[in-house]
DNA sequence: AAACCGAGTTTCAAATAATGGAACTCAAAT
DNA sequence: ATTTGAGTTCCATTATTTGAAACTCGGTTT
């Protein structure tokens, strides 16, 4: 797991026992924490005491167990509104997935992964979160693949080092020549699939959003099932996704969304 | 404003200053965060690096503004699924929805505020995170109300100390006194209304939903306006909603439920 | 053109907080 | 009664944070 805190002191470390406390997506105990954890035991207990004496964990006292706090979704909310793109792309989303009928998803890229800022879903209303906020292995997803492809060589090099290629399906990329000979692929025409390389039976068709300097702000995918649709099939969208892609490309002009996000200015890592 | 860091550290300061940058709810400079801040500009500046070199801030460099970072919608995402009571209430969230046809709220308590964890809206499919993770006054809203109905006096008391009772319409309750009032008539007949306190021509009914121990999880209320509905209207549906209620706390305690949020053991404050 | 300004950034010694090995508590298992 | 192990506290050492002051660098004023 990347060691994003690398440099950020004290503060950088208590955020990285919230990832793992997140990583682990069920309420967890101290010493399961305290197994993976580079930090002794006292030092681990003071963090998780201040993380939830500040709300961004929550403690169960009856089953010793923490959970991720109440608070995070408060800031969240503001998060989501001003640094993602699914405010602005919100109509323009509702208009494909009508159209296309099939599940639509917004993403854009947090670190090295995928993460889903939006989602329609063709046959029930929206579930809320379900989506927003998940992520998912950007190697092997339509939404991550496209991402990945438009970002500058010196960006996309330490993620690709990073990556563990975990096979999910027999056509899941399992190295990074593969990778970079896909992204390659997607330059060219300009999309990407992804054929069933997460899950089988899941196809995708993914364009980017790009922005008037051509960085990828985030991605748009179709998704189908291999009995409903065929990468062929999906293929015929992609017109019409690329016509929304550029609209809130569009919007997020006007709006003067930043054309950079987190520019991270690396401190010494000593 | 609430000095939830009191005694945690740099941790504690530096995720209030991401409280502080969610506070403004747009893009913010630099500046801005500086004159209502309590640490001298180096001080800021450094926790405002940290906070965007993690993630947790994004900085638009063209604008020179920090807004609140996507690493955040990452998290709350797990937050939301596992300490909130929005999944197990889905079921019957929807039900409640479709049966009364009004919108409905699902709402927890942090901190001292109405934390708002999902919604159905009658008419138009669910607008994401525009009510997952929105927050409002306790005070003067159907479901802050009945969940402070609940809290033990020991907890309500200084809640009440540092409410600002904000008179948003000239029905809203403005002093701690006639909120205590509102709170007992409360506990008497087991709901509570919003009578226009917080917007004029919006009202609304709310029902806690208790736990074996008889403490508020949560709250559920189903508003209108003054147009489509009275008071005396939405009593009507009152049994229906504590039906639901009732639901949700079943399934809570089915799943184990922590009865208690992030118990906040007292760190000397010094 | 030179001086000024103010937002943003860096520096560094002093002040403060974090660290972690070890000791302690307490409940459950033997 | 004793052991075990999770969770918690202690405190001298160590490392980080702190913040006044100095610096940078566009842009503006004299």
């Amino acid at each position: 797991m990347a060691d994003r805190s690398a440099g950020d002191g004290t503060v950088g470390k208590a955020l990285e026992v919230l990832d793992r406390v997140a990583a682990f997506g069920r309420p967890v105990r101290f010493t399961e924490l305290l197994e993976d954890s580079p930090y002794p035991k006292a030092t681990l207990y003071r963090f998780v005491q201040t993380l939830t004496n500040q709300g961004m964990l929550s403690y169960d006292s009856e089953r010793q167990t923490y959970a991720m706090g109440i608070r995070l979704v408060r800031l969240a909310h503001v998060a989501w509104r001003q640094s993602s793109l699914a405010p602005m792309a919100r109509p323009h989303l509702d208009a494909l997935a009508e159209e296309v009928g099939e599940t639509v998803h917004l993403a854009q890229l947090d670190h090295a992964q995928v993460l889903y800022v939006d989602k329609r879903n063709a046959s029930r209303p929206v579930e809320m979160y379900s989506s927003a906020g998940k992520v998912g292995p950007a190697y092997c997803t339509g939404v991550g693949k496209v991402m990945l492809a438009y970002l500058d060589e010196a960006v996309l090099a330490p993620i690709l080092e990073q990556q563990s290629f975990h096979r999910f399906t027999e056509h899941t990329l399992t190295d990074a020549e593969a990778l970079k000979a896909e992204l390659r692929a997607i330059r060219q025409i300009g999309y990407g699939f992804d054929r069933e390389e997460h899950e089988p039976g899941i196809i995708c068709v993914a364009v980017p959003i790009l922005t008037a300097g051509g960085r990828a702000l985030g991605a748009l995918s179709v998704t189908s099932t291999t009995e409903r649709n065929s990468l062929a099939g999906l293929e015929k969208r992609v017109s019409r996704i690329q016509q929304a892609a550029r609209s809130i490309a569009q919007v997020s002009r006007d709006w003067g969304f930043p054309d950079q996000h987190s520019s991270n200015r690396q401190v010494e890592t000593n």
